[in-house]
DNA sequence: CTTGACCTTGGAGTAGACTCTAAGCTTTAT
DNA sequence: ATAAAGCTTAGAGTCTACTCCAAGGTCAAG
């Protein structure tokens, strides 16, 4: 059994993330002790380290809790319910990192154009595209 | 002059959008009809137009008013302050695209792991790396 | 017996970029 | 004349993931 503070400590983390966590419905200790402290036994740390490493993938709070749901009712539950949430993922961050890089090629090209020495910003190249350049001529960003 | 709605409408934004960024200091009308009413004129037009560009590319409003407000004063500032703000954000961007491309892999290789099919969900290989491997240790079930 | 570390709670603050609400005035169309 | 559309303001709400704060209870050490 740990106290908030020997759990945070174990995983590195913040007792202020553990209460939030549980506010959040990802992590309820087992037990209270007398006093009202928090109880967590070692099934509670393998949740914890399960939340982690789901974090440590990239999945958010919402979509851990639903990886969690299915955890705890893998007997009723298929690869195929699992594998869905993990390719959902990998679309929504292969669809960031396809945004990030329009502008990241958007970006080297301003780069690219300008002298970036002493010459005055009045014939600045990338200014002179920020104040011209059509919207399409530049990788819009996608509104969700 | 146009009045708030109108400029919205040309450019495909939300009235409360236009107002939000003159809160900010992103863009004053620069006049009031006697009404009261905000009127914009064509360099606030052509700001506006900046402003989304350089949204377009990737840029907070925090850094489009760093680099609005070199750009009203042009006269003054040289080539290598407008580029040091564009490689400041190409460094920013790049590194998020690491990060996300960490993420990508980790779930790819979560995702080429599983069956994906209707196999009981206690013996998925992606519930299992999440249970008991270790973030860095993350790998298929099986070696290719 | 007091100090200090650790625990409790509810609630507020942070960042970013809006988005919406309420209450009310102005203009336009019927 | 009246209703719909558009404008005004201040301020609250949204989302994510914490992080911090205040006021107070608990517990081991000196
Ligand atoms: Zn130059
Ligand atoms: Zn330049
Ligand atoms: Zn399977
Ligand atoms: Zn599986």
């Amino acid at each position: 059994m740990f106290r908030i503070g020997e759990l945070a400590n174990r995983h590195g983390i913040n007792t202020d993330t553990l209460r939030f966590y549980e506010k959040h419905g990802l992590l309820q200790p087992s037990a209270r002790q007398d006093n009202g402290y928090r109880a967590y036994n070692q099934a509670d740390d393998q949740r914890l380290a399960f939340i982690l490493r789901a974090k440590s993938v990239g999945f958010s709070l919402g979509e851990i809790a639903e990886l969690l749901s299915i955890e705890v009712d893998k007997a009723n539950r298929v690869c195929s319910d699992v594998k869905e949430l993990v390719d959902e993922k990998l679309v929504k961050v292969s669809e960031k990192i396809a945004e990030l890089e329009r502008f990241r090629q958007s970006l080297q090209i301003l780069s690219d154009g300008c002298c970036g020495g002493p010459h005055s910003a009045e014939h600045c190249t990338i200014l002179q595209a920020l104040e011209s350049f059509e919207p399409d001529d530049m990788q819009p960003s996608y509104s969700k």
